[in-house]
DNA sequence: GTCTATACCCGGATAGAC
DNA sequence: GTCTATCCGGGTATAGAC
């Protein structure tokens, strides 16, 4: 029998669902409380607020979607196909246990107060890590111009996502990846 | 003299600049009541709720935003130059008074509870105007195939504006300019 | 470490006079 | 219509026992 995981396991478990779903301040800490079955002084002596308790569910999740984005890459077929690839990840892993309900990253720097540094850090690994992977991955077929394509997807992946606020979020990503399939049919 | 604006003006002017600068949720009613030099109760008489207020003002900034466009449209030289204007639209009105931190109506859906009418009809009303006129100044370039350029286009300006808050701002919608741009040049 | 119970406060909204 | 003063709830956080 696998023994339930701990406490501080299940917070970080249900604060990642919930916030992503709901929104980080649409969440009240009483639902993550009942979720995870905990009451609310553990969770203020394992993160110290609701803000330690997001910051610790983001890094989470980076972990999760970088290794979720590698694998959709490994999966692909050529060059071209990798460097879409992160709109197929996005796909999988928005609707991954409860769907999100646009990205989590995005979500806690929006609805920070501008000087809110542990959103703003969380959001800037996110764009660390997309920045970086897509120039890797954008250098076969961009060569010595692979940092501007990145640029460009970077700005197709953030659009795609911020479109499933306008519309249906499987359509945002669908409809992402095909800007993205007409920007490099006429890269160059 | 010209006579100070009524009550119900003030309290709409003030309210559209902070929602923009910092966030609906961000935004405490207290901080739009003393910007507007207004006392609650009056609030309350005219717009009935926080979220009355919102609306309101999201709709007369949806009326400026779309005079704002429109002028930068006729102001461009050329059809290609016409279908980037939004861009530098959006420059323009972002800052505009009291600069937005990204855009109001993805704000106010993101921060809404997700079966919120009210802010999803207004970030609607934004989809439509834009979707709209995209695809009539994408007609001359794109032909029968406006529409789906048009929504190409849609995906790099909601990128645009949520990369608003993963960089500067002002490098944002430049570089959502460039994007487009290199779909434009790489388009057919 | 975890629980129960409670304190505290911020912020949206209202009462009633003028 | 507008003001002053106040209420009230929801939500974060803590005290103290086990």
């Amino acid at each position: 029998m696998t023994p339930q995981p701990g406490a501080r396991q299940r917070l970080l478990d249900a604060a990642e669902e919930l916030f992503a779903a709901g929104g980080f301040a649409g969440t009240p800490v009483d639902a993550v409380l009942s979720r995870a079955g905990v009451a609310p002084a553990t969770l203020y002596a394992h993160f110290g607020s609701k803000t330690g308790l997001q910051a610790a569910a983001l890094a989470a999740r980076l972990r999760r979607w970088d290794d979720a984005w590698a694998a959709a890459v490994a999966a692909a077929p050529d060059d071209r196909a990798r460097l879409l690839a992160v709109f197929d990840a996005l796909a999988a892993f928005r609707t991954s246990g409860t769907p999100s309900r646009w990205c989590a990253f995005l979500d806690a720097a929006a609805g920070a107060p501008a000087d809110d540094g542990t959103a703003a850090t969380a959001l800037a690994e996110d764009t660390a890590l997309l920045r970086g992977r897509l120039r890797e991955l954008a250098a076969p077929l961009a060569g010595d111009r692979a940092a501007e394509l990145a640029e460009h997807l970077l700005v197709v992946v953030s659009g795609a996502l911020a479109m499933a606020l306008r519309t249906d979020p499987a359509a945002a990503t669908a409809q992402g990846r095909a800007t993205a399939a007409a920007l490099l049919d006429g890269w160059r």
